[in-house]
DNA sequence: CAAGTTAATGCAATCGGTTACAATACAAGA
DNA sequence: TCTTGTATTGTAACCGATTGCATTAACTTG
């Protein structure tokens, strides 16, 4: 039953050839007689030949392996991303070393090293909620080992970017709450250090300003935006004495929780206050009223990243490292903020 | 700035020994002096020494890295299933190639062809909805490499599988909403060939059976438990003549959109139809009335999975292939079945 | 026909650990 | 003192693919 693996010294014996032919047959050489080539190949096949990656790696001191670290698995989002960039990376060969900080700095860095130690050829990070230092990254930076940061970015001229308008979208999700009456619009986030969340918040703050209104403080919140945030955020509304009028929550899941609590507490959504969310999760179809949200190309995101990652390897694209990438969203409107 | 790679050569050098004596130090072998041990980890440390795994793969024929196929990422339960199965391999020095099927048979028979290439150590699948063959991992069986199911198993008596009791669970939900006094309960479920689905429905027919009530195949509904199909079974309900008065749907996402369509449509949840959904999606906490569940483990299962399959091969664990490893899964009851 | 090209293939070293099989040193036992 | 045993370290042959540098045969050209 177990059967023997087979190399290319095997083939080389069969058809009374050299191994460097064989070996170069199979990676299509030039130099190879065409014929010889078909040969090899079929009897390749016949025989089931698989390539020993790891004498080759040996030799190469490639991996064909790249790294992606990503904060979570579970959203929606996140598994778009990864299966854009698996399909892209199938198509050239790569495999890819997937894990999942748990939006730990700590298990970041972890997860780095064991990349790091597994000789990935490039690395692939969405950072984590916490992370302020870029120290774990420095080892690839210092191998010359490309590291692209993609949704979650840190600034750093070696490293490539690709990102969605934060910006825009903040000032879109805003520009439409205002556009709906509101006037006093609560804005809840993440942490600021992270791009995405400080971009909205200055879009945000733009919209606010392109209409003259005061920007008030006490409503822009800085959360983890977990679902007890939502429930926090609600009580907190519930307490307050001037209340918003409108709600700009960056996070699906956490906007949702927190209508289902105040529409408990006898809120009109979207009359007494008016909700906007972030990521278009499937969650924001099932609550009701459904929410509205900013899209967020996930799909387009993975095979973007991926993309320029192979081709830097290659060598074929050279990236320009100044500026990110933007890819598009858009604003999605529900019934959650159609106040007119 | 680029720095060159440590090997044990250098090392040997550098200490005036052997390779042989530093790679045996390096893997803690009796036969080597505790104190050159520790001179050799110092050194090594010191330099930044990292084992070349290709190199030692190459020789030891073992990868250290196991291979995932999931049907999807993007699931509340498959990215908890991940996380229990990361820490466990991280643990043990192991590494994860994971992809996704995308609920398609060919996706998954070229994952695993991928992941025979890479010559993983072992697989873990958890099968897409439509694999009828067990065939692409024959390869596997046949060069003696593990595989083990996980959720969506594969009935093989060389392969391990771990599971939730679906039987019980199936019977749970459906005892619950007879318990609310429905009588008249249609089942939604899934691709009966795989066993989540055939096991849940065996558990509801088991509950009807148990009340004396008559089974009526046309309230079992075999559906892809899309979103679209909860809105579909929504609509075929409402064209119904003699209505269900409970409504068991194997996935929260879809009973929730079919629980919004019904509602749009004036039915009053709980009160006209009871619903109860499956695997305890944050979907379920978020629609209104929050929907009743079952809590599916699946740290726990990644976790229990991942400790079968490396005991496998450590050679520690014989497995017992004959009967999987059953977990406890929960009904979770919250307002949309609770009827008195 | 000799000299120079071109095309196709082979030789052998290399990548960096691992490990079977010595080899060495020193202490205990005869 | 000589033998045997034990503890430690060394030698060298792998693992399988890659590739710089020949080598050989066949073909052009002056």
């Amino acid at each position: 039953m177990m059967e023997k693996e087979i190399t290319i010294y095997d083939l080389a014996k069969i058809l009374a050839l050299s191994p460097a032919t064989v070996s170069r047959a199979l990676n299509d050489h030039p130099a190879i007689n065409a014929k010889t080539k078909v040969l090899i190949a079929e009897k390749a096949a016949e025989l089931g030949y698989r390539s020993n990656t790891f004498a080759s790696h040996l030799r190469t001191r490639k991996t064909n392996t790249l790294g992606v670290i990503v904060p979570r698995l579970n959203s929606n989002f996140m598994s778009t991303v990864l299966a854009g960039m698996e399909e892209v990376a199938n198509n050239f060969g790569y495999n890819l070393l997937i894990s999942q900080s748990l939006e730990s700095e700590q298990k970041e860095r972890a997860n780095a090293k064991t990349m790091f130690n597994s000789r990935v050829d490039g690395l692939l990070v969405s950072v984590a909620y916490d992370t302020d230092s870029f120290e774990h990254f420095d080892t690839f930076i210092n191998r010359n080992i490309p590291v692209l940061f993609f949704d979650r970015i840190m600034d750093h001229p070696q490293c490539g970017a690709v990102v969605i308008d934060n910006e825009q979208a903040g000032y879109d999700a805003t520009y439409h709450l205002l556009d709906q009456g509101c006037r006093r619009i609560m804005h809840v986030t993440g942490d600021l250090r992270r791009n995405v969340y400080a971009d909205r918040l200055e879009g945000f703050k733009r919209a606010i300003a392109g209409r003259n209104l005061p920007l008030d403080n006490r409503l822009i919140l800085s959360t983890d935006l977990s679902q007890e945030a939502g429930k926090a955020i609600a009580e907190e509304i519930d307490d307050m004495e001037e209340k918003p009028d409108g709600l700009f929550i960056v996070n699906d899941l956490c906007a949702a929780i927190c209508m289902q609590v105040l529409k408990e507490k006898g809120y009109a959504i979207p009359d007494d206050i008016a909700i906007v969310g972030f990521n278009n999760d499937p969650v924001s179809q099932v609550v009701s009223p459904q929410l509205t949200t900013v899209f967020y190309p996930g799909y387009q995101m993975g095979k973007t990243a991926m993309t320029t990652m192979i081709g830097q390897l290659n060598g074929t694209k050279s990236i320009d490292h100044s500026e990110p990438t933007i890819l598009r969203s858009e604003l999605i409107i529900r019934r959650s903020s159609i106040r007119l």
